[in-house]
DNA sequence: GCGATCAGCT
DNA sequence: CACAGCTGATCGC
C-alpha cells in the first residue's frame, strides 16, 4: 500500500488528511455518511452545508479552515517515521460562491496549490481579494506545482464576466414582461445570480423546498419563496429542465426558459441538433447587451425560441486560466480534470518546467484566424457536427446510440487527487 | 436490503 | 466533445 499524506477531493484510503474543495459530487465521489478516515478540512460554509449533502455524517471529523489563514497539519512521514508539518490556506475559488475554496500547501515539498474549480475573474472585488490573499501567502516565493482547473482550458472558450451574463438573464427577463421564467440550476451554485435578479427586479425568486433551505443556510432568507404564487420567475432543478417541459408549460401560461451555462451550447432530448437561443458571439465577447427582440424576429435557422442559453459560468475561461498561471508561474503543473478524450494538459498550452513563459507568450499569438485557433475549433466543432448528424438520422422517438463509433460517450470520471506522497512512491 | 458502480439522460 | 447531477439497473455482499 502507498504511503500518502494529503489527498484532495478524493476519499480512497491510504492518506493521513483529507481536504474538500466544495460540495459538488463529482468532488465527493466516494464520500457518504459512514464515511471514517477523517480528519476532514473544508471551509466553514461548507461545514455549514455538510449534513444536507451527508446526513448522519459524522461532524467532529470535519475541520474548518477560514480563509486566509495558515494552518499548520502535524503528519507522519512514513519514509522516516518522523513528523513533518504541512502548512495551509484556504482561498476562496469563488466557484459556486457557497464556500468553493483552493488550498495552496506548504511544506518540505515547497509550495503546492490545488484550485479545486475556480473562477479567475478579474474584474470583481472579490476577485481583487483572493488575488491579494494569494500573493500575500505566497510573499514572493512561487508555485512548485499547480493543480489548476482546465475544465475550459482551451482557447475556443470565451465567455463574460459572470455580472455580464447575469445582466443577460435581466434582458431576457424584461424583454419577456408577461412571460413565466423557468431557470435551470443545481443543488449548488449560481446563488448570485438568483439574488442579483431579485435585487434588480425586486421580486422573488421560487425554488424548490430543499434549495430554499440551502439558501436559508446561506443566510439568504427574503429573497426565496416555495409559493408559486408570489413570482413569475422560478429557479428549478436543472435535471427537471427540458425542452418538452417548457413546451408543456406554455400550455398554460406563455412561458420561457433560461439555462445559464459555461457550455456555449446546449442539446435538448427533442432534437440534438436544436440549439437554444444565444446572445450572438460577438456581444458575448464583448460583454454587451443585445437586442433580444431584433434577433428573435430573425430567428437563425435550428433555434428554439422558448429557450435562452446564457454563457453564465463558474469556471474560468481559457484567458482567465492564462491570467492566473501568469500570476503564480508555477514550475510544474497538471490539470485535476482528466476525464475524457477531450482532455488537453495544460501544459500544452502553457508549457512546461521553467519553460512555460515562452509558451504562454505563443499561445498570445493564437489571434483571430490564425491557423493554430483555427485547428483546435475545428477539433472542437468535429464532435459537434458527428452528433449533429446522427441526431438528424434519428426519428424523434428512437434513442440515438452513442455507444459506437467516434461519438461515444466518455463518462466523466471523478475529480481529485491523491497529491503528496512519500519520495519512495515516486517512479 | 444496502452500498458501490455504471449506463443513460438532461 | 460536455457545466453538474439525477434516476434506475446491476452486482457483490
Amino acid at each position: 500500500m502507498e504511503a500518502g499524506l494529503i489527498s484532495v477531493d478524493r476519499w480512497a484510503e491510504g492518506s493521513q488528511s483529507y481536504f474538500l474543495t466544495h460540495l459538488h459530487s463529482d468532488h465527493t465521489n466516494g464520500l457518504s455518511p459512514k464515511w471514517s478516515r477523517g480528519p476532514l478540512f473544508c471551509s466553514r460554509i461548507t461545514a455549514k452545508l455538510f449534513p444536507c449533502k451527508f446526513p448522519g455524517f459524522s461532524l467532529s471529523l470535519l475541520r474548518v479552515l477560514e480563509l486566509g489563514i495558515w494552518y499548520h497539519v502535524p503528519l507522519v512521514s512514513s519514509l522516516t517515521g518522523s513528523e513533518t508539518v504541512v502548512s495551509v490556506m484556504a482561498i476562496d475559488a469563488q466557484h459556486c460562491p457557497a464556500g468553493a475554496v483552493m488550498y495552496l500547501f506548504r511544506g518540505a515539498f515547497g509550495f503546492m496549490l490545488y484550485t479545486g474549480d475556480f473562477r479567475w475573474e478579474a474584474s470583481s472585488e472579490k476577485a481583487e481579494m483572493g488575488r491579494k490573499m494569494l500573493l500575500s501567502a505566497l510573499n514572493g516565493m512561487k508555485v512548485d506545482t499547480l493543480h489548476i482547473d482546465n475544465t475550459y482550458c482551451n482557447p475556443s472558450y470565451s465567455f463574460p464576466s459572470r455580472k455580464g451574463a447575469a445582466k443577460q438573464v435581466i434582458d431576457v427577463i424584461a424583454a419577456h414582461p408577461e412571460h413565466d421564467i423557468i431557470i435551470g440550476i443545481d443543488n449548488l451554485g449560481k446563488e448570485d445570480l438568483l439574488v442579483y435578479i431579485a435585487h434588480v427586479l425586486n421580486i422573488k425568486i421560487w425554488v424548490w423546498p430543499e434549495r430554499l433551505q440551502i439558501m436559508h443556510l446561506l443566510g439568504f432568507h427574503d429573497i426565496f419563496t416555495t409559493k408559486t404564487s408570489l413570482t413569475r420567475v422560478r429557479a428549478v432543478p436543472r435535471y427537471s429542465f427540458s425542452i418538452e417541459t417548457i413546451e408543456d408549460m406554455n400550455e398554460m401560461r406563455p412561458t420561457i426558459g433560461i439555462m445559464p451555462s459555461g457550455l456555449p451550447w446546449v442539446v435538448g432530448s427533442v432534437d440534438r441538433s436544436t440549439r437554444f437561443f444565444s446572445p450572438p458571439l460577438n456581444s458575448v465577447q464583448k460583454n454587451c447587451s443585445w437586442n433580444i427582440n431584433e434577433e428573435r424576429d430573425n430567428p437563425s435557422k435550428g433555434l428554439h425560441l422558448l429557450i435562452y442559453s446564457i454563457p453564465y459560468s463558474d469556471h474560468s475561461c481559457f484567458s482567465e486560466i492564462q491570467d492566473f498561471v501568469n500570476l503564480v508561474q508555477p514550475a510544474n503543473m497538471r490539470g485535476i480534470v482528466s476525464s475524457t478524450s477531450c482532455y488537453i494538459d495544460p501544459r500544452y498550452f502553457f508549457g512546461r518546467q521553467s519553460n512555460y513563459l515562452n509558451s504562454l507568450r505563443e499561445s498570445f499569438e493564437w489571434e483571430e484566424g490564425s491557423d493554430r485557433l483555427k485547428s483546435i475549433r475545428k477539433k472542437l466543432d468535429y464532435g459537434r457536427y458527428k452528433i449533429a448528424q446522427k441526431c438528424e438520422k434519428s426519428p424523434r422517438q428512437t434513442r440515438v446510440d452513442f455507444s459506437c463509433g467516434r461519438v461515444r460517450r466518455v463518462r466523466r470520471k471523478k475529480r481529485g487527487a491523491k497529491i503528496l506522497e512519500d519520495q519512495r512512491n515516486d517512479g
